[in-house]
DNA sequence: TAAGTGTATTAATTCTCTTAATACACTCCA
DNA sequence: TGGAGTGTATTAAGAGAATTAATACACTTA
């Protein structure tokens, strides 16, 4: 179902919630479909079962599952992350604004990086694009 | 000059950076005047003075302070530390900028959540000139 | 009731951060 | 010119947090 990265630097489980999260949003795992089992996963990954509880609690906090005790976990309905990944980002945008206006930044200014920005990101697909 | 408090549970170079940049920033150590040595400090704190010149790095760093070697460490004029908290707000937006695009936030409501927050911070200065 | 499920608690381990010890290099001035 | 003062670099010790594992418990269903 998924690959662990061992010269990844970062936690086994940050990466498990990391790949459930993509194949969640993209659709390949559908709303009320039943997860593998925490004992399973961890089988498969040849971990222990406590890394993926670990993940499948933090996938639930997020709005990604929920869960039946004795049952098993269920990847949630889409409007139960979409809002939490929205508000996320726009509760990271509003505090960058809020420093940034009070430091004396104007609006011109920031609407000028902002696009700086989109540019970047533009050029970049167009660069994948062409591999 | 300044005092440690051992209850902090934050590491004393960030103590020393954070008094010494209150120092500095409130014009209590004038520009261009020495700083103490980090072997003189340390002593004066009881401390290690590689906490010190680790705290003394990050001020250079952040342009609050310049170096010469074998001189000393010397306060920077204020030129110099203001532009530093310009560059880090910008990569603070940057960054929030970053991932509203790519999950596919567009240019208006980014700039609508501009606005809101603007509108925000005015009535909050309205409110507050009215106490 | 047995097998499969999630949960809780505790412990071992690993890792990063912080601090210290120590040696090196530069500047200045008597 | 050399010694006292300065910053710098390297390495290691120590502490603490984060990660992972071991294990026992509790619930659901067939």
């Amino acid at each position: 179902m998924i690959l662990l990265d061992y010269r990844d630097k970062r936690p086994l489980y940050e990466q498990v919630v990391e790949k459930l999260e993509h194949l969640i949003v993209c659709g390949v795992l559908k709303p009320d479909s039943k997860m593998p089992s925490v004992r399973a996963l961890a089988m498969e990954l040849s971990i222990n079962p406590n890394t993926i509880q670990r993940a499948y609690a933090l996938l639930e906090q997020a709005g990604f599952l929920y869960t039946i005790v004795g049952r098993g976990n269920f990847v949630a309905p889409e409007e139960s992350w979409q809002g939490g990944k929205q508000s996320a980002l726009k509760e990271e945008l509003s505090k960058a604004f809020e420093n940034a206006l009070s430091a004396g930044m104007d609006r011109d200014s920031i609407i000028a990086l902002l696009d700086n920005v989109r540019q970047k990101l533009e050029e970049e697909a167009a660069n994948d694009s062409n591999k």
